[in-house]
Order: C-alpha cells, then structure tokens, then sequence
DNA sequence: TCCAAAAGATTGAACGTTCAACTAATTCTA
DNA sequence: TAGAATTAGTTGAACGTTCAATCTTTTGGA
C-alpha cells in the first residue's frame, strides 16, 4: 500500500461531487419513474432489456448479471421475482450443468414494451435534451473508460 | 404526456450504457472499500464528511441529506446509528423548533481521517490516474449539468 | 388571532440487497 | 482417472432503504 494519497484539490473535489451526485441521484430518479409508471425496478427493468436484445432472448445467469452490473446473488433473487411473476423462465443449460439460462417469456416482453416510452422518455429528459451530441460522445466515452477501470 | 419518445439511437444507446455501467458500478466500489477498510457505507462516509467540512461541523438533517444525496427518511436511519456509534450527536436547532441539527463528534472526526486516505486512494486510482486535468474538468461541468436537472 | 396548511423530522413495517454458507457440476492436475 | 480446486448458482439471515403514517412546530391566510 503506497502512502502516496494526495488529498484532492479544489477543481478535483468540484468534479468528483458533481460525479458523486450523478451516480447517487440517476439511479434513484429512474427507480421513481419505473415503480410508480411499470411497476419495476431499473434493475429489474435491465434484466428484462438485456434479455431481450440476447440471442434468442436468453442469457447464461453469470452473463446476465455482469451485463446488469450486479452481483449474481442479486440477479438470482431478481430472477425468482421475476419468474413467479411469469416474466422470465429458467432453466438448465444443455452443455454446462452448472449454469441456468434465462429467457424473456412473451408477458415479459409485453411488460417491457409497455413499460420502456415512459422509461425512454425520462432518459431523454434528463440526459439526451440536456447535452448535444458531441457532448453525449464525450461523456458517453469518458465513463466507459472509468467503467472498464472499475471492472478490473 | 407527449408522444414525442423516439428511441435511443446507436451512440446513444452506446452512451448511455456506459453512463448506467459507471452510476451503477462505482458506488458499489466505493462501499465495498469503505466497509472492508473502514467500517462504513460510502453515505455513511459522506454524512460524516460534508458534517467536517460545514460550519462549526454542524448541519440542519434536511440540507445534510440534500447535500448527501439522499432522503431524509434514510439520513434520519443513519444519523440514529451514527449517533449510536457516538460519531455524531443531534440536537434541536434553537431558531426553528422543527429541525435538528447534526454535529460531528471527535470520535467521528477521527474516524473520518482514518477512513479518508484509503478511500481517497481508491478515488485517485478509479478516476483521477485514468483521466487527465482537461478531462477531469469537462467530465465534472457534464455531470453537474445533468445532476442540476435531475434536482429540479 | 385562530386555524389550516406546510415544513422538518422520526418511526415501524415492507421490501430488496448483501453476505456467507451451501450444493452441484466441471476442470485441472498429479 | 481420482481427488482437489474452481465455477455457477441458490438460499436464508442480517442489514439497509423506502414507503406511508405520524408528530411537532412554524407559517400563512381569513
């Protein structure tokens, strides 16, 4: 452990609480706006998206949850939310007994289109109306740099 | 309700990706570090470092947990455990019968400067090494922009 | 001035996430 | 090829957050 840890000075400090307040506040305001609207969480919300836009619409579990950017214990217990609710179904992968795929049912699917305007809306109304084009390529490409550091 | 909600784009789509991998990933890091090395959530973290930084290290609850970004139901769940922990004390505010003032306490101010250098480090190594002076400031006015418009 | 409405804060219950323990299947290695 | 290690996933308990209800104090209007 290096005891190289300058403290942050005053232009670092102004970022990183605007990036800290970005990260606290996006994921609550859309949680809002999807439970009150759908009836689902963002994360739920993503689990339904990634499925979709997947092969066949299913996804390997392990997969799923990287894409989702949560913890695979997270994802199962999403998972039998879900399934229950007739959402999703689950079961064993032919070629590796150890993993369990997910698919979009059709309900689900149903779900996602009725609840995605109202998500898309906000989305543009927080983000893609406030910023040009260049600036959404610009931040878009500076954050996944920072994501792919985060991932290791 | 308009029905103006076209959909997302390819570099749109493309950045918003990663804008929801980094809201999503980076607090999840900055918890693990702090509760690992220091014993505290990252809101716990910034209750106790915006008390430091305010006048006389004491703030009203509502623009603590406005500053913090969070509800005040959840502050007011954390001061009482924060309190507990005797890292902070609360007390009625003597102007205005309705609100309560959060103090930082010396024991939680030594907390804090136990906890900072590592949480700092950690800080430096996610964001601050993988982007340069210039990026760091067009990165933080970008995100400022979009957490003024989610506050509303 | 009196009463209704609003603001500030807390609380308990419901819900969701994390953590650690566990099971089962596959891969590695000696 | 047997056994150890690894990988994938699930589960229950502990913990934290949200939601709605409640309480108190202050403000605003008739």
């Amino acid at each position: 452990m290096s005891d190289e840890a300058p403290w942050l000075d005053d232009a670092e400090m102004e970022a990183w609480l605007a990036v800290i307040g970005l990260v606290m506040r996006l994921p609550a305001a859309l949680d809002d706006q999807l439970r009150r609207e759908a009836g689902l969480s963002h994360f739920e919300y993503g689990v339904l998206a990634s499925l979709e836009r997947a092969e066949d619409r299913t996804m390997r579990m392990s997969d799923l949850a990287y894409l989702c950017n949560g913890s695979l214990s997270r994802l199962s217990h999403v998972a039998r939310r879900l399934e229950e609710a007739g959402l999703i179904e689950r079961f064993q992968c032919p070629t590796d007994g150890r993993s369990t795929l997910a698919k979009l049912t059709e309900p689900g699917l149903h779900r996602l289109v009725e609840a995605a305007p109202g998500h898309v809306r906000l989305v543009r109304e927080l983000v893609f109306d406030e910023l040009d084009e260049g600036e959404v390529a610009e931040f878009g490409a500076l954050a996944r740099r920072l994501v792919d550091r985060i991932k290791t």
